[in-house]
RNA sequence: GGGCCCGUAGCUCAAUGGAUAGAGUACGUGGCUUCGAACCACGGGAUCCGGGUUCGAUUCCUGGCGGGCCCA
């Protein structure tokens, strides 16, 4: 973990040296990665950040805070840079300890030593309604979920992932009511799905599974609706490898007096008040909200809003510091909306996250597909990932920030699958296997063997180097994901540190017989790439294969 | 009508307020008797428009234009 050790390293002289000029001290010195033309490692642009305030100029600052930084370990050179940066370049050694850093542990390279110091955190993704399989506008946001959870677990952080099952209401009456309907049409009655109901053909299909169906109530055709729908969800979401610690049902919280429970707090905390006969929420003083939320109609049935209060409220009680939900942005309007909720429980307003990825515009060539569950034209995610696979998907996700408003064309997918970028990062692992393979044939070294440490002096081509520095910024931006809260850095670097493995590959023979000091230095680089690619992609729930 | 998000290369997208705005793909030209050419090298191509803040703006503020979503 050099960055961080450097990073540590130069705080301590920067306060010192600020002390000793009469600056402000830095809080916290942001390393940058230089652009390709600048002869750098590492740069910082903290000299022109103060100069305002220090009034002076920010070269001579940066000239200044550069002599400071003299004689730290790991800094081979160091010198200012117009306009104001210091430009660091890092030493041979502190890159081969971190490539053995990397080669040795490679599961933990990236663990964030602090981690043990923060608070446990609750995601909660997919929840979808229980009513019909996973589209594929589920696929980001399930995508954007587990590998945020993945890539927090990595840092350190105690993580669980949560699914919401809204298995309550009247749309699940709906449903049952739908497969009635399927069940009668079947044993050729007539039959007619009710209004609002669902037409997808998924109904027929779970109706002909269907045993003595005449002898079962409403609540027979409820259930048994729900439990193949929601087993065909779990099996979907497990094949796009998405995994959950815990699914919550709703009934749950009805049967438990949940409902009511936080009905009785909110009156207790003088949050919720009557109007009309309702019961309300006091929601507009919220930024965002403009008006307050009925939380109980004044026909005395609870809102859908009431339920989803109370579910917040288990995840406090539950003991989690940091609670994030991630929602498709046709849920937006509902952030101001649950974040007054959970600032009226007390729950600490940092502590809570709502985070909103945008909606995926699919289409056909030309033409938009519209999802609609009760129309019964959706395009499945099972369908999706089947056609253009898992891997590809997961990173084309990935690539992207929440924010983006994403095309994607079913028609060309398939096409595009071929030409992903997500094949440019496997085939590193790939071509790495392959080297390993010719490098045991070729008696260089044995797969098993340990692999040697003082080799990497070595390793002193620009792209060896480029490889090594690259790798040194994995642990950062694990913590880019953290700060940002989405998985979208990660992506994007593996695809810069696969672009700078094929120069590698084409510029300097790894497997040679007639060098085998320097073979086995790059066979030592070779397995730092391999591992951080793997570690990478596996982070994002995407494979890393020995062959393609 | 109000709110949230977005507008970057032909296309799909990156870029904690920093240096010459990067990738993939498409297009053009080269490169396999040597570890995988699913690759590499080179080339042309881009910040929606107008103001403002700043030493510095794709990024922040403001007014338009265009699109997605939610609400009324």
């Amino acid at each position: 973990m050099i960055l961080s050790a450097l990073r540590k390293s130069l705080l301590e002289k920067a306060r010192a040296w600020a002390k000793a000029e009469g600056l402000p001290l830095p809080e916290n010195l942001t390393l940058g990665a230089p652009p390709a033309h600048v002869a750098a490692d590492i740069s910082l642009p903290w000299p022109m950040a103060v100069a305002k305030s220090a009034r002076k100029n920010p070269l001579e600052i940066a000239r200044s805070l550069a002599k400071s930084f003299e004689g730290v370990l790991e800094i081979e050179s160091v010198y200012a840079c117009a306009p104001g940066f210091v430009n660091i370049k890092l030493t041979d050694s502190a890159l081969r300890a971190n490539l053995k850093a990397i080669t040795l542990t490679p599961e933990t390279y990236g663990h964030d030593e602090a981690a043990g110091s923060t608070p446990s955190v609750l995601i909660e993704f997919v929840s979808a309604n229980p009513t019909g399989p996973l589209h594929f506008g589920h696929a980001r946001g399930a995508a954007f979920g587990d590998s945020l959870v993945r890539i927090l677990r990595r840092l350190g952080r105690k993580v669980e992932a949560e699914s919401y099952i809204n298995d309550a209401g009247r749309q699940i009456e709906l449903l049952g009511l739908s497969l009635m309907a399927r069940y009668q049409e079947r044993l050729g009655q007539p039959a007619q799905i009710p209004e609002g109901g669902y037409h997808g053909n998924y109904l027929k299909a779970i109706a002909a599974e269907i045993k003595n169906g005449e002898k079962w109530k409403a609540d027979d055709f409820n259930n048994f609706a729900m439990d193949r729908i929601l087993k065909e969800q779990q099996r979907d979401l497990q094949t796009f490898r998405v995994h959950f610690d815990h699914w919550y049902h709703e009934t749950g919280l009805h049967g438990s007096g949940a409902v009511q429970k936080v009905l009785e707090r909110l009156k207790e905390y003088d949050m919720a008040y009557e109007k009309d006969g309702a019961i309300w929420l006091g929601t507009a003083s919220q930024e965002g909200d403009d008006k307050d939320r009925v939380l109980v109609r004044s026909d005395g049935r609870p809102t859908y809003f009431l339920p989803d209060i109370a579910y917040h409220l288990t995840k406090i009680e539950r003991g989690y510091g940091l609670i994030i939900d991630i929602w498709g942005a046709d849920h937006h309007g509902y952030v101001p909306r649950m974040t007054a909720a959970m600032a009226a429980l007390g729950h600490p307003p940092q502590q809570y996250k709502a985070l909103i990825y945008q909606l995926v515009h699919l289409f056909r060539g030309e033409e938009t597909v519209r999802m609609s569950k009760r129309s019964g034209d959706i395009v499945e995610l099972r369908e999706v990932a089947d056609e253009v696979g898992v891997d590809a998907c997961r990173f084309f996700f990935a690539l992207r920030t929440p924010n983006s408003h994403m095309n994607f064309d079913l028609e060309l997918a398939k096409k595009q699958s071929s030409e992903n970028p997500v094949f440019y990062c496997q085939y590193v692992h790939a071509r790495i296997g392959s080297i390993f393979k010719e490098a045991a044939k070729q008696g260089i070294l044995g797969t098993d063997e340990p692999l040697p440490g003082p080799n990497a002096r070595f390793l002193n081509s620009p792209e060896e180097k480029a490889l090594m520095v690259k790798m040194a910024w994995f642990p950062e931006l694990l913590k880019s994901c953290e700060k940002e809260l989405s998985p979208h850095p990660l992506a994007n670097y593996i695809m810069e540190l696969a672009g700078l493995f094929h120069p590698f590959y084409e510029k300097c023979r790894v497997v040679d017989p007639a060098n085998a000091e320097v073979s086995r230095a790059r066979l030592l680089l070779c397995t730092g790439v391999r591992d951080v690619i793997r570690e990478g992609l596996g982070l994002l729930g995407v494979s890393a294969p020995e062959q393609m």
